[in-house]
DNA sequence: TGACATTAGGTGTTATAACACGCATCATTA
DNA sequence: TAATGATGCGTGTTATAACACCTAATGTCA
């Protein structure tokens, strides 16, 4: 039972401790998970973190959200957001407008172009989720979104 | 219940379906994760992927490994692992030696520095497994290691 | 109001990741 | 054994991440 990752990273010696072997499997399956879902956005000329502000932004709809403000809602930590929504907005895909009451803030909302690519991309994402994870049941899907939960209750 | 991450995220609506919510899950406790360790190795000047060449490495002795095998057995996909042992090399922790019956094979080795470093990591590292993941009991850790080999099960 | 701290955001620079390509070595087979 | 292909590794280049610093705008309080 235990000792499949291991087999996985062709590993001779068991794992030191059960604490190793989670944390080992958390970060072994979100890379296989994260790799799959790059490269299914790569034929959309988006990354994984680019296509998680359309949808944070979308969500926001229709006012935009400050930059720190975006940058909380990621996922995963992101310390250039600047340069990052430089990019989407070549793109097309975000725009900036400074706020007139507080100049320091500037707001970023999504564009039409934005909205139609993530409004597209919506059951492709979804159709990788089945794929990815279709074979869990309800209950296995439930236990696991909450010890994961309970993992970082001591971690934030 | 459902939830916990939808506020960590300050997201006002639920998710799409439970396989999201569990995909985004994993995404961010491996960040929040990962972040921390890769907090606790910056005082010793290295980072998460090559604290993992290292302990690879130590497991190889007394033989070391060619490239490709060393890259198969990272936990991460890492498609410039030429360029991380070079890094690796310069601080004196690993060392390279061609081979001389296959010359096209290049055998990396850990060096004493190197397995000094790693020997020395190993309790640092433990206490951090302990912080992160202490909380878990043995039930909790074995129910989702389960259940995230299950997740790579369909995904490798 | 003026000095000071705070907040939001951008910039400069270096390090690393990602991708495509090239070269050398070895295996295979005509 | 010469030709062809496969394998292992390195290199060139571009894009992105990471870190520290800088500027402008606002808030605060003597």
């Amino acid at each position: 039972m235990t000792g499949s990752l291991q087999a996985e990273l062709h590993q001779r010696k068991a794992f030191t401790s059960l604490h190793q072997e989670a944390h080992l499997n958390i970060v072994r399956t979100e890379a296989a998970l994260g790799d799959d879902f790059e490269q299914m956005l790569k034929p959309y000329g988006i990354s994984g973190t680019q296509f998680n502000v359309l949808r944070i932004l979308r969500g926001a709809e229709p006012e935009g959200l400050c930059r720190n403000e975006l940058r909380d809602r990621l996922v995963t930590r992101m310390p250039d957001v600047t340069r990052l929504l430089d990019r989407m907005e070549d793109l097309g895909l975000i725009v900036r407008t400074r706020d007139t009451s507080d100049r320091r803030l500037v707001s970023t909302g999504i564009t039409k172009q934005g909205r139609r690519l993530v409004d597209d991309l919506d059951e492709v994402v979804q159709a990788e989720h089945q794929r990815s994870l279709g074979h869990l049941n309800k209950k296995q899907l439930a236990t696991l979104i909450e010890l994961l939960t309970l993992v970082r209750r001591t971690n934030l």
